[in-house]
DNA sequence: AACACGGGGGT
DNA sequence: ACCCCAGTGTT
């Protein structure tokens, strides 16, 4: 059976829908779930590219769960939020271990694993399987608080509550992947966050928010709060032979299993760390100007040191989540941004 | 400069 | 059930 509003839905989408992205070629569980955590908080254009080498290297389940990490977050360095990476790698290993490298079809059972969660596991069993689930990513969301006019921001529960509630009860059980894809669609080509094209969409009809006048209006804004500022101190450390010292991060946090430069939160620490390392005497060459980041919780002020030292020391370094890089090293792991920014501002 | 984005993890 | 965490691109 297919609603009005799905019927509408899939009218669109046959005439405007998309059906060349890269995933929708020969889209099965494996090839559908990359895209779908490449796409979680970034943009079709910018997945493309991405998503094109990391087929390339990672042509199945198995060729993920068999590689180093490293080589996982090297294909999504620039993409950012790396626990994606991380928990695709983790996933990848369970599917091969746990499910003999076929992904399960059961909604609950996709929901264990890392990264994939209730909107996750739904697109991915409709887009490969054409099971009747529901979606709720950014677009969807956007297209349902406007039709229905749901007031509030979706990080409340009970706002998220509704929009769940009315994506469930559009659902056609008929041709769901169509419905899954045309709905993302909407969201992205025509219910757009600013300026909507309301005259093109086949739900104005029934829009409560085009009814009033104010879709811009929907879905409510997240309550805003002021950024925190921080400071730490970056340590480039340059040997005789011109690299610099990078350390591996740990697997959590910020730039988490990134290498990154040595970071410190004063001078006092830092020059501890490095008459503990390093015997002979240490001097702070230059100070570079302060690299900026901007996250979502505070904005980080990176102010990097740059300090020489006259000799190669410390290969014995080398190999225990230390290496000594140059811009031309050729390695396989991912850089932080600070890294990639700091490289990029001396070419 | 403000804003949006899905999920993990801790309490 | 609630909070906090995380990076980049678009507007």
């Amino acid at each position: 059976m297919i609603p009005e509003f799905a019927n509408k839905v899939l009218i669109w989408f046959d005439q405007h829908g998309r059906k060349d992205l890269p995933w929708q070629q020969h889209p099965t569980p494996y090839r559908v779930w990359v895209s779908e955590i490449m796409l979680q908080q970034t943009q079709v254009a910018t997945v493309i590219p991405y998503y094109g080498r990391f087929m390339q290297r990672f042509p199945d389940v198995l060729t993920l769960a068999d590689a180093p990490q490293d080589d996982v977050l090297k294909l999504w360095e620039g993409l950012g939020y790396y626990s994606r990476a991380r928990n695709l790698h983790k996933t990848a290993q369970r599917v091969r271990d746990e499910y003999a490298c076929v992904f399960p079809t059961d909604r609950a059972d996709m929901e264990t694993l890392s990264g994939i969660g209730r909107s996750t596991a739904a697109a991915i069993l409709s887009l490969s399987h054409g099971q009747a689930h529901a979606i709720l990513d950014g677009n969807v969301k956007r297209v349902l608080a406007r039709y229905h006019a749901v007031a509030g921001w979706s990080g409340e529960p009970r706002t998220l509550k509704q929009l769940w509630e009315h994506a469930e009860h559009h659902l056609p059980t008929q041709r769901n992947a169509d419905y899954t894809q045309a709905m993302m669609d909407m969201g992205a080509t025509l219910c757009t966050r600013s300026k909507p094209l309301c005259l093109l969409c086949p739900l104005q009809d029934g829009c409560k928010a085009f009814q009033q006048g104010k879709p811009q209006d929907y879905p409510g804004k997240r309550p805003k709060k002021d950024l925190p500022e921080k400071t730490a101190l970056a340590l480039l450390l340059r040997n005789s032979d011109g690299e610099l010292l990078l350390q591996h991060r740990p697997p959590t946090g910020i730039w988490g299993g990134l290498w990154s430069f040595p970071e410190f939160a004063d001078e006092t620490a830092m020059a501890d760390w490095l008459a503990q390392h390093f015997a002979q005497t240490c001097i702070v060459a230059a100070r570079l100007p302060t690299l900026t980041h901007t996250f979502s919780h505070y904005r980080l002020h990176l102010q990097p040191l740059q300090v020489d030292l006259d000799a190669h020391p410390a290969r014995i370094m080398e190999g225990n989540g230390w290496l000594w890089y140059k811009a031309d090293t050729h390695f396989t792991g991912g850089l932080s941004a600070a890294v990639r920014q700091f490289f990029q501002n001396i070419e």
